[in-house]
DNA sequence: TTGATAAGTCAGCAC
DNA sequence: GTGCTGACTTATCAA
């Protein structure tokens, strides 16, 4: 429970306690309401059975104003609190969105070199069928002797996934 | 407002038409709140200026419990659908989390084999420095004769970015 | 007994 | 007037 201290509406018991004379100063709801039960048996000394009746109500009433206060702050918390992870995760969502995006050309280009690379590497690596025309741009002679095919690099020939 | 069938509560106006004798059967919660204006003047003929005070009072006390109750609905519905929206997040992020993995082991195999490949590349397109220890497993001569550097393809010797 | 919450009542605002 | 919502009361349940 919390100050209540914004509340506007002493509603009823407002006639409670005109009487009682001196030992009852006429607390006030929020003397009442923050009182111990100890305490409030001390106050309770020398009234009508009826009058503590009454007082204890008006107790219990004034604690329930309370808890009817933070449940609807709670209520409010909560729904903050899942608009807030909400947020959160829609922040979270866009970063590995571009990420993604990112990567995805990243991949694209690496991929565009590899196969570029691995073009050359076969006009390289596989002998010139000399056609007719050979020799105009580029031109290759390649003699490979004795492969070792228990070769550690991860099979450099194999096409791209 | 909808039914409001589920209610247990007649609390006050109990009393409310007892008297009235013949034109007025004592219309129930439901009837008067579903009534319009103008069906409820016809009810209001031949009506004490207080009774019909009263019974419009009724039914804007109707008429409130109603507007509660769709009130409160629409708060736990806005809840539940912020709850929804939140798990819906979770799970775009789940996926784009996982899509973006499954990418950077791709990326990374991908760099791999590039550098694999361009290893190779180098080896069979630079010149042999012929030291002592050479053909022991992988032997390749190559003869590179008038390269054309105006090669279409995306530069396949710079380093990977 | 205490704390929390659904339902109802009322006040007050906005249209 | 109508509809909505914050605050309050009451009933009721759980601990």
């Amino acid at each position: 429970m919390q100050g209540m201290t914004t509340h506007f509406k002493p509603s009823k018991a407002l006639k409670v306690k005109k009487e009682a004379g001196e030992n009852a100063p006429a607390l006030s709801d929020d003397e009442l309401v923050a009182m111990s039960v100890r305490e409030l048996n001390q106050h309770l000394r020398g009234l009508t059975k009826e009058d503590v009746v009454r007082l204890k109500q008006r107790r219990r009433t004034l604690k329930n104003r309370g808890y009817a206060a933070s449940c609807r702050i709670k209520r409010v918390t909560q729904k903050e609190e899942l608009e807030r992870q909400k947020q959160e995760l829609q922040q979270e969502v866009d970063k590995l969105a571009r990420e993604n995006a990112s990567m995805r050309l990243e991949l694209d280009a690496l991929r565009a070199k590899y196969e570029a690379l691995q073009c050359f590497a076969r006009t390289v690596t596989r002998p010139p069928n000399a056609h007719g025309k050979a020799a105009a741009t580029t031109s290759v002679i390649t003699i490979v002797k004795s492969a070792n095919h228990n070769s550690p690099s991860p099979a450099p020939f194999t096409a791209p996934s």
